[in-house]
DNA sequence: GTGAAAGCGCTAACAG
DNA sequence: CTGTTAGCGCTTTCAC
């Protein structure tokens, strides 16, 4: 430091001080041009090592940082990718789901180098206030959106600005765009056979809402499962919930009357309410009603019996969304493609699979 | 439209497919300049309502957006917000906590026009190359913080970066910062005395994590009560949780050798947990235990009995949190302020209260 | 009221 | 290897 002449150091104070430092300054403090800089903060080949040192040096010093503003115009790009959860999605803050996935995509945001803007639309209003923000370009490299009632207008409007958009969950309409999801489906098939392979009989289902595609593909999955097992389809053993708690309760208790051994539910969280009914009711998990649920999240509290679940990885969707998203901004040119990931049925006491043997 | 040639049809096509419009453009195909466009998009003053009209018109047909990161460079604002999680808040998808504070802030957001970035810290590393990305100008306007962990590195470095910043919780050296929180000595103070009042005599606590304010501050009120009321302080009544569910298990199992008759517990999702323990050691709430809690958030699953408890309300406190950094933002040279949101003791059935009519 | 012109801070050719 | 230069798209004086 003794090198610098008094009037620099004053500088650098200064601008350490008021922090609004161009490359230019700290060009002008390392002795060299603003281009030069640039090239080191972008870690450019081509710099002299000592340059690139003493100029790492100044930067350091003086606490400098790109400005993101000023990069992002001239690079097209703002290393920021728009998360969008619709205004249907109530389940926010109960249902562990949407953090996890969150959790997923901010871990990947972090470690491929973007930034999360997190969009949460709680009313029309919102949707017509976030829409531009969401849209207009220069903020967003891309957007990840929350699929969620069909015919979401919001989707559509989105598709057609044709932004890198990957769709987190099964589209309704899925021509030409992006989506990732999991087979709900074969996954529904899956957990409803094994409850006949069991040998339960009177096998009942609590469906998510059939606005939605989830809800719609797990209850296929059901009916897909009995009639492959040579079962009628009893419209009095199936009600519609909403993916809470208190809704799988008040579906359980309809679907008592018509008398179920078994029950399939399309979330955990509706379990443990329909589980909650069914011991209020006097019954006995598994022995006079037996369950299956699918999502196998950490709930804030243990289910009692442990539950025989479909297992997604919530995290890694979320995760592998961002990828996903990222491969479409640096290379918009693919035809639109969907990705699959795998689910797995994970056998504990609420099927009474253990008791059977 | 039949006034406008043929060419210009063509050009407008052409502009809104690959929506790379400028104001130029906007203006060249309005007839006026781009100052005016510019007029018209920030609803200035001065611009004849005729050409404002037909402004407007040209920009809803051409479907363009002002470009953000132009703007943000020329006006050094980005009208973005900075959330930040730290890497200690372990508990952000179980404790319905994080989500409706997210929930509160996004909301004001929405409302106020701004976009909210969230920074969910999961590493040291993490850490490390998010710093640059939240404190660099250009990029945010404001950033709010999750106090957590005492002795928070980031938070000093952040607050030494002078830019506006509000934190959540009460940060560890108050000195200069400003802050959003509750009163949470005498929020506990206000439940333990409760406790005391209705007869309890060995009122025992889980607290929080002691290296946390929140930990730290809802102690000091169950102390500050028991002595208020004549009691001793009794370690064996005492066992430090860490906000989880399970925390508050395997704690109360400690306490439940040293026979209390009442527990105050620092959030109800310990509370939960705490429960369960007592029951499965076959006592009753709130016969043989009574409880309180701290939250009154709704849980996922029903507490039962239901839960007397300390409500906090962490929607408006998010939202509130925003109000406060935009004002902030708007004018930076005030001083630092702490604003104190009220709390409420909420009489239910776990504490014995109607019992003992 | 409206347009021309300057410039926000940066990157990326293009020279040298 | 390094500096000069030309914008990125916008807002904002300053003239008229």
């Amino acid at each position: 430091m003794g090198a610098l002449p008094e009037i620099v150091l004053q500088k650098m104070n200064d601008l350490t001080n008021n922090s609004k430092l161009t490359l230019e300054d700290v060009g002008r403090l390392a002795g060299v041009s603003r281009s030069t800089v640039s090239r080191v903060m972008n870690n450019h080949p081509y710099v002299r090592e000592n340059v690139r040192k003493r100029v790492q040096e100044t930067v350091k010093s003086t606490g400098y940082h790109t400005n993101a503003a000023a990069r992002a115009l001239v690079t097209q790009r703002s290393w920021t990718l728009g998360v969008v959860l619709p205004r249907t999605v109530h389940s926010f803050f109960t249902d562990p789901y949407f953090p996890r996935l969150i959790q997923g995509i901010a871990q990947a945001c972090n470690q491929l180098n973007y930034t999360l803007g997190l969009f949460l639309i709680s009313s029309k209003e919102d949707e017509e206030k976030i829409f531009p923000r969401i849209s207009r370009r220069g903020s967003l490299d891309g957007i990840l959106f929350q699929s969620d009632q069909i015919g979401d207008q919001l989707i559509e409007r989105l598709a057609g600005s044709n932004e890198p958009m990957v769709i987190i969950g099964r589209p309704f309409h899925d021509d030409n765009i992006n989506y990732i999801n999991i087979d709900n489906i074969n996954s529904a098939f899956m957990a409803v056979d094994h409850l006949i392979k069991l040998g339960y009989k009177r096998i009942g289902a609590i469906t998510g809402p059939s606005t939605t595609t989830v809800g719609i593909d797990r209850k296929e999955g059901y009916v897909k499962a009995l009639k492959n097992g040579s079962r009628l389809i009893d419209e009095s053993l199936i009600a519609e919930g909403d993916f809470t708690e208190a809704g799988g309760y008040k579906q359980m208790q309809k679907i008592l009357a018509a008398k179920p051994d078994a029950i399939f539910s399309a979330s955990d969280l509706m379990a443990v309410g329909a589980m909650r009914a069914v011991r209020e009711a006097g019954l006995n998990i598994p022995r006079d009603i037996a369950f299956v649920g699918f999502d196998d999240l950490p709930l804030s509290t243990p289910v009692d019996p442990p539950l025989t679940t479909v297992h997604q990885s919530v995290f890694e969707f979320g995760f592998k969304a961002v990828e996903f998203l990222i491969d479409l901004i640096e290379d918009g040119s693919k035809p639109s493609r969907h990705i699959i990931m795998d689910t797995e049925l994970i056998i504990r006491k609420s099927c009474g699979a253990y008791q059977k043997r």
